[in-house]
Formats: C-alpha cells, structure tokens, sequence
DNA sequence: ACTTCTCTCTACCAATTGGTAGAGGATCGT
DNA sequence: ACGATCCTCTACCAATTGGTAGAGAGAAGT
C-alpha cells in the first residue's frame, strides 16, 4: 500500500478543511471521497475536530520546516526576505490548501489557534531577531520588527493565496500569473524594507 | 420602530456570516439571537443563501460608500493612499464584521464572489487609474498598478483584520494597538511607494 | 487450532439542518 | 363592519449531521 488510510483521510481533510472550511465539510463528503465509510474515518481519528487539529498540526509542522530550511542557510539581508517570499510563493502554488487551512484556522472564534501558534511561535520569535538584527546592522530600513512582520506576513500570504480577488481584479492566476505576482512582490517589499 | 425586522436580520446576519461564516451560521441561531422564530427570517428571505447575498449586497455598498467619499475629496498622492488607509481602518475598528464577511465570500469555492465584485469593479478601476497617474506624474515610484493594487489590498486587509494573527505574535489588539498598527503600516506603504 | 489484534464494515441514533404549509392576530382602506 | 394585506407564529418534514455499538474478516502470534 503506498499510503496508509490514515493518511490518505489527513490528505483528504487538509484539502477539505483548507478549501471549504471546517463548519462545511461533512464527514460524509470526506468518506466518499476517499471511497470509505465514515465509520472507517471515526476509528482512526475520535472526532471532527481530533481530524482538524491533527491536520493543523501537519500543516503547521510542514509550513515551520519551510521556513527553517531557509532560515539555516543563513544568507542574511534582503536577499533572505526574498528566498523565504519565493519559498511561500511556491508552496501557495503546489499545496494551496496548506495556506487556506491556515486562514481557516486565523479566523475569529476558530479553535486550534493555540495549537497553531504553539508551532509557528519559535519562527515568529526567530523573524522578528532577524529583522531586528539587520536593522542594527542597517542593512534594513529601522522600524518596529514586530509591527513590520504583520505587514510582511499579511502581504506575502494575502498576494499568495488570493486568487479569488486577483480573478475579481481580473488579474490571471496561472501559473505565469504568479511567478509575474512574486515578482512584483518581491520589488514593493524590497522597495519598502530597504534603507534610506 | 427603531429599526425594522427586516434590517434587523441583516445585521445579525452579517455579524453571524462575517465571524463565524456561511456554513457554520445556522437560521435558527441568527432567530434565537434575535427573539423571533426561524419562519419570520424565511417570511423575508426566501433562503438562507438569499440572505447572504443581500448581506453581501449592502456590505458592499457601504464598502464602495467609504471609498467614494475618499475618492471625491481627490486630495491626490500618497497623502490620498494615508486617507484611505485610514478610513478602512476606522470601518475595520467599528464594523469588524464587514471586512470579515469580504474574507468570507472571497474563499475560494465561495458564491456571490460575483455579487461583490460587480460591486467593487468601479473602484478597483479607479484606484487602478489613479496609481497609474500618480505613477505618470512622478508622485509614485513606477510599477504594475494592477499588481501594486493587489499588494496594497492583501496588506491593508491583513493587517486590519488578522486580529488572531496579531494574537498569536503577541501583538494588543487593543484600541491604541490598532492606532499603532495604523501607523506604522503607513510608514511601511509610504517607504514602498515613494518615487526613488 | 485458538486467541488476539487490526481494520472496515452494517445498522442505528438523537439532534440539527433548511424549508413548507397554513393558522391567527393586527392594521389598514373601504 | 369587512375584507385585504402584513406580519409572526405553531406544527411539521425530509435530509443530513456527528457519533455509538458491535459484527465480521483477515492476519499474526501462541
């Protein structure tokens, strides 16, 4: 067997709970889907939110790993703002569940949120020395490290995983559409982080 | 009568679908909250998913309200883009909800995705003509206005909005928390904008 | 051969879902 | 006084929801 059952209902579940969201994806659908009884799901996993916490937790753990790939190499200045924005883009591109999972889990009144910063807040910690570091050293324009990470946070995952605005804006979203998008991006960042 | 019931059924609607969503809003609840029965909403609505869209409907006018009154003003620069920073700001502070519900219907796989855009179309537009003639007269540094927009949309957004986000970095959300975020947002989008 | 463990199934269930049918009370113009 | 219209209600309903109980198949260990 190339994937356990187990896996392949947190493959499922990820791309549901990322799609559709948690309130509007039954476990029914879920079944079907993986051509299996939904009993099949509740013996693995006790309930709904036991399934979407552990996706969260993948998810979570597959987006830290991502940024801490780039974080050792260590290449430092803007150029390690860039690396880490194209290491988003293409995680946007080839899993886009895994960024709308976490909008799902960022919304008011989600439970899990603990769950998800529980992991993310190391790497938030790590981003918010890095950009302090290089504003000290400047190699970045000064300003508040953690204000300046929302801003950062709230761009690259807005312009990554919002394709229904870009398609209202009647912007293309393919695959070209985003490597033009990361571009653009990576210049207005860079526009806004470099010194003076 | 203060208000009629009808009014009064589309802000708890839009309260319930701009927080908790669509499909986690059930017509039972949004009657309980409001005293009445479930067939009082249907004696007005004919679905809930009728519902949603006269939501959508008036959130966007009010939406599109706050932006043409900026727009009228025409004060020009990037002083224009601080204007209406702060203006959606202000509404994310007072009507957290209707930001919310933007999020809501701009999921991916959402309906009246098309509702709200032919709505906010005409100003998308005209913001994108105006960055363009900003850019023109040398008060912008030169970009893609269509992508710019894009960016400026996802960072103004997010940073109005992702409150949980801000939790999870440890950011107050707080009245003079938003005030702070504010500020220094503009100081980021001035630093990307300003000609070189 | 027998037990045990792992897995998926059928059979249910109570609660909730969005929605229909229609009664009854106001308030109105006539 | 009287029908008509507007509004809110009670009474239902079929479908779907997440979840429980337990049977049965297969493999593995003894």
């Amino acid at each position: 067997m190339a994937e356990s059952t187990r896996e392949r209902i947190l493959d499922a579940a990820l791309q549901a709970f990322g799609t559709e969201g948690f309130a509007a994806t039954s476990l029914d659908a879920l079944a079907t889907e993986l051509g299996i009884r939904k009993q099949t799901i509740l013996y693995y996993f006790p309930s709904k939110q036991a399934i979407f916490e552990a996706v969260v937790d993948r998810a979570a753990s597959d987006l830290v790993k991502v940024f801490e790939e780039q974080a050792a190499r260590g290449i430092g200045g803007l150029d390690q703002v860039e690396a880490i924005v194209k290491r988003v883009f293409r995680l946007a591109v080839r899993r886009p569940q895994l960024l709308g999972l976490i909008r799902e889990v960022t919304r008011p009144g989600s439970l899990s949120i603990d769950r998800l910063s529980a992991h993310t807040a190391p790497i938030f910690d790590r981003a918010r020395d890095f950009l302090q570091r290089e504003m000290d050293a400047g190699r970045m324009r000064p300003s508040d490290p953690e204000m300046l990470l929302l801003s950062l946070y709230s761009t690259v995952v807005g312009v990554a995983t919002e394709l229904e605005v870009q398609r209202a804006m009647g912007i293309s979203d393919s695959l070209r559409g985003a490597v033009a998008r990361r571009q653009e991006l990576i210049r207005f960042l860079r526009a806004a982080l470099e010194p003076a």
